[in-house]
DNA sequence: GTCTATATACAGATAGAC
DNA sequence: GTCTATCTGTATATAGAC
């Protein structure tokens, strides 16, 4: 919690930046220092390897989970509208650290699968009472993950096959409707 | 059609195994090789560049499409309920090529992007007439889609998340009950 | 059609100057 | 804390033998 330095979180910043828009093929460290502004060997000051990189952003995501989770709790709207609405939140800093870590565990990184795996632990056991049974809970977290997929393969000047605005808004109506406690 | 090679196809299943199993980064020129069982030069006979690897695998996919949207659209149980079943048939020949074209498309692969996305259009467009609107189809669409990314976020021994057997059967029809025509 | 050998480029990581 | 220089391994791709 003692803020970390300003260039760790450039860094970052860059890494996960480079995850969503161009894969981790290209997500580098060169690239990465590139993008961040500093050299390679004064990003690798910070982290000593593309290991240490990856779990830096598995750190972020932790973070940015545990504040989500408690602000679900607490939404006025319920959770399960609050879960569906900030499940396309595109910019959203945890939105992208989910896009982020997704594509880095698919190289096979163990803490960044089970961080994604525990996140949605958290979540369905918070959205659990808030739904009729055990299948309306699938359809829900099917819908979020549904949305997080589309966010994930958009293409860089295509329109999104999201629903936004008004059919977001209908979309939760019909979930809640079919799903509700 | 004239059936292609068994070599090519056997370095196209390398590629795609591999995509799947350990990511874009591990899917290298050299791995699909040694996966296929022939040389580097050997596999570079056969697809010049890794790009035309990435082309190959695209072309697969379009065929398999092709041929689910015809039985989608035979299906006794209906469109809506064939499409939900099949989009978590785990080791389906095409959910393998969605997969593995989705982890392509990250890179920056515009013609893997197009092809999910006329995909994805070719499907709505034939369920469109079985929901009763727009809103209907987004949940059909998006429950399909949430299925594909926990096939594609699982790990090794983890026990997924996506719903089987019975519980699958309870999803379809909660689906069919909030959004069938 | 498949192989080995090789050219070229780039990735990750270390050493040590500032 | 940040840099440059450098080492080592590996990726893509080509050339040419079989």
């Amino acid at each position: 919690m003692s803020r970390p330095p300003l260039a760790r979180e450039r860094v970052l910043d860059a890494y996960e930046a480079l995850l969503i828009d161009e894969g981790e093929r290209a997500a580098t460290i060169d690239a990465t220092a590139r993008a961040a502004g500093v050299s390679k060997g004064g990003l690798l000051y910070h982290f000593g390897s593309r290991e240490a990189l990856e779990a830096g952003l598995v750190a972020r995501l932790n973070e940015l989970v545990t504040a989500d989770v408690e602000a679900m709790a607490e939404a006025t709207e319920g959770p399960v509208a609050y879960f569906l609405r900030t499940s396309a939140m595109d910019g959203d800093p945890l939105d992208r650290a989910i896009i982020a870590v997704s594509r880095v565990s698919q190289s096979g990184n163990a803490a960044a699968a089970d961080a994604l795996h525990e996140m949605r632990e958290k979540w369905s056991t918070l959205l659990r009472p808030h739904t009729t049974d055990a299948t309306a809970l699938d359809l829900v977290m099917l819908v979020s993950d549904g949305l997080y997929f589309n966010n994930a393969i958009r293409e860089g000047g295509m329109a999104r096959p999201v629903p936004r605005g008004g059919a977001m808004d209908a979309l939760i109506a019909l979930v809640e409707r079919s799903t509700r406690m």
